[in-house]
DNA sequence: CCGTATCCCTCCGGATACTG
DNA sequence: CAGTATCCGGAGGGATACGG
């Protein structure tokens, strides 16, 4: 491949580190990029994007909010009518976050073949 | 923002999902990108590896490498001498993750201060 | 040197029930 | 409707000891 290889800041600082990873591990939530990448199409009221999602338990999806509105990714709107209503939206900055994500999830379908076949490969030879 | 709602991405396939999603979940993962990071500078043998990703567990370092290599990201080379000697490389493939993966180190890298005064803001006003 | 096998404890996350 | 509170099973991951 390329010679030019991007070569490896092994030395950030570790502060740095801290904080990458801390995204990254977000990025990895099991829920966070689901909620993003829907409210990505419109704000949501609390119920709605339950049904959007599918499969989230309530408290999952209320402590996944509340992770995205500390982080400042997303934004809480209440009205406070009976019965109250709640809408959640991206800020800039979750809608910026969607763009390296997708840039990640397109090479994960690009590559999922390869991947899968790889797997197969591995325990196929596993077989002892 | 966007027009009306009734367009739904959300039903892409669920193989795709799924698959997407592990992919997800291998980068959030808490040592995988350290490791696959420090193959990115060249291959290296375990120990030497364990050393350089620092507070790893040999278990968890077996565990990320067997993973990596199951997923055809990783290569790994036995040399049956007396004491034995393990290189691990990235393949092709391994190697083109870091491209995504490093969009996504940059876009935290930029937006950590962002997101870092957004916390305060919240915990501050969660003062009650 | 390069692992595997256990033990064990923490935390994630689902189910359920209750409030404003 | 939009949460909070509580219980609890199971996966994640560190420490340690042993095997090739």
């Amino acid at each position: 491949m390329t010679d030019s290889h991007p070569r490896l800041p092994v030395e950030v600082e570790s502060a740095d580190c801290r904080a990458i990873s801390d995204i990254l591990s977000r990025v990895g939530d099991k829920w966070t990029v689901l909620v993003v990448e829907i409210l990505g199409t419109g704000p949501s009221r609390f119920n709605e994007l339950r049904r959007q999602v599918g499969g989230i338990s309530q408290k999952m999806l209320t402590t996944t909010l509340r992770q995205l509105e500390r982080d400042g990714m997303v934004r809480r709107t209440v009205t406070a009518t009976i019965p109250p209503r709640v809408d959640y939206e991206l800020t800039d900055l979750g809608r910026d976050l969607l763009v390296p994500v997708h840039a990640l999830g397109d090479w994960a379908r690009a590559n999922m073949a390869k991947i899968e076949s790889a797997r197969l490969r591995f325990d196929e030879e596993a077989e002892s």
